[in-house]
DNA sequence: CGGGCAATTGAAATACATCAAGGCGTGTGG
DNA sequence: CCACACGCCTTGATGTATTTCAATTGCCCG
């Protein structure tokens, strides 16, 4: 066991001079696992992992390329350390169901860990960077250190409480609550990697992509994005989100926390 | 360790002289467990779990009561030992969403034998008894026989495949696709567990049930139910289910097995 | 017998999809 | 550098799947 952990996931590093590894409530499965840069030691990244996983490898996937297949076999864990990417399900005739969007820190698959398919094609949407380990050196890192299982689970767990709430949105909620919370949780999701400026963060998403992931048709979220604008609640454009009034889009998003 | 585990769960007793235990690719939790009647020495079921577990109690649920509540703390695993129940999230305005049906032999929630909490809300449908494990004692079952965290977790990995396709049921598929595979599911579950006897079904569900399930109104259901009837894909009368055309009705849900 | 839940049916409303056209930015090859 | 194609976004007109509303029936249970 060695310190050669830093510097292995730097999360937030396309914005810069982010906070790395801050005590949150809840952070990315990177920080909660001690696999993010160690650079305050005394807070919560100073574990220490085998030898074993720092040799893993750096895989890079430009734009709209696909990182995994549903039905894919592999023996590796990948996490993404840098740009956006999108586990989906789709239909043979193409219709399409975005599950969640991957940010930098969060493993493709938790399930991966586990499991040689994940069942789930994964694409990336802006360049994205990985970072692979061998599933077996991973899994013998979870043996040296069993209190980790109970992070993976907890992280895991999460996962499935989005799952749920998923399913909520789509079987229950109309559509501009739904484009709200979509939007409410990306912006949380950045803010807690340190990827937002204030209320302001990079958008990477297509209309498209809005579309597939809350099951609606890129027209229509189109329409339904311009009336939130025209409300002034959001602002997109050039690629940045900006949330103009939080407290109406959380009270749309029907948002308790 | 003793065989007093016998005759603890004993799936598909509702509809009497069922196969149990008998050796299938994808049975019930309890089976996968070795947890229900080691009726049949040499099959999967021989397993032989801890006195502590055996001493476990009964808990009797009569219909449309809750089982637990989405923010309930517990300190029990809950399996399901005859009757349907409902896994659920409900927004403040009452609309809700079910997010599986429990048959016997299902944990209430797989979750729990980690998690105090459980993040859903489960209700019975028609009468309900559980044997109600002590968490601790689950866990401690757990680290006797490390071979069972590889069975739990295939479960969990199966429920996670489930929610999955239950967001591509409601965000990409219309009502008569959704309502033609959640009957073409519960048919596959209840053969699974011996509860059919041909194509025909024990079918406690309502329609509200069903409408839930499937993010639909009640009035949508009745017009679609009563179209596939027409069509003679399923028959519904006197609570029991019977798929009349099995082709056509996994061709409409697009099932590929 | 009465009351409430469940199911059915039809008419009207609405949320969302589909279709189609035009503009705008971006990369690309001549 | 320009012409051009292509993807992306917008907008309006039209179509349709699903909801809402309302009235009626049957049924179970007290």
């Amino acid at each position: 066991l060695t310190l050669a952990v830093a510097a292995r996931v730097r999360t937030g590093d396309e914005v810069g001079n982010s906070v790395i590894c801050a005590a949150s409530s809840a952070m990315c499965s990177a920080q909660r696992l001690g696999l993010c840069e160690g650079a305050k030691p005394g807070l919560s990244c100073e574990e220490q992992w085998p030898e074993a996983l720092v040799a893993s490898s750096i895989l890079t996937i430009p734009a709209r390329r696909p990182i995994c297949h549903r039905k894919e076999w592999t023996d590796h864990v990948l996490m993404v350390t840098s740009g956006w990417a999108a586990s989906s399900l789709t239909l043979q005739d193409g219709r399409r169901q975005i599950l969640s969007f991957i940010l930098p820190g969060d493993f493709v698959s938790i399930a991966s860990v586990f499991e040689p398919m994940i069942g789930r094609s994964v694409d990336a949407i802006t360049d994205v960077t990985c970072r692979r380990f061998r599933r077996e050196d991973f899994k013998a890192a979870l043996i040296d250190r069993p209190e980790l299982y109970g992070k993976l689970f907890e992280i895991w767990a999460d996962e499935n409480a989005q799952a749920d709430q998923l399913a909520l949105d789509l079987g229950r909620r109309r559509a501009d609550e739904r484009i709200a919370r979509l939007i409410v949780s990306l912006a949380e999701q950045a803010a807690k990697r340190g990827m937002a400026q204030g209320e302001t963060i990079d958008f990477p998403l297509r209309q498209r992509h809005i579309a597939d992931a809350t099951g609606l048709t890129s027209v229509h979220v189109s329409k339904v994005l311009g009336d939130l604008q025209r409300k002034d609640m959001i602002d997109i454009s050039d690629r940045l989100l900006t949330i103009l009034n939080p407290t109406a889009l959380r009270r749309l998003a029907g948002w308790h926390e």
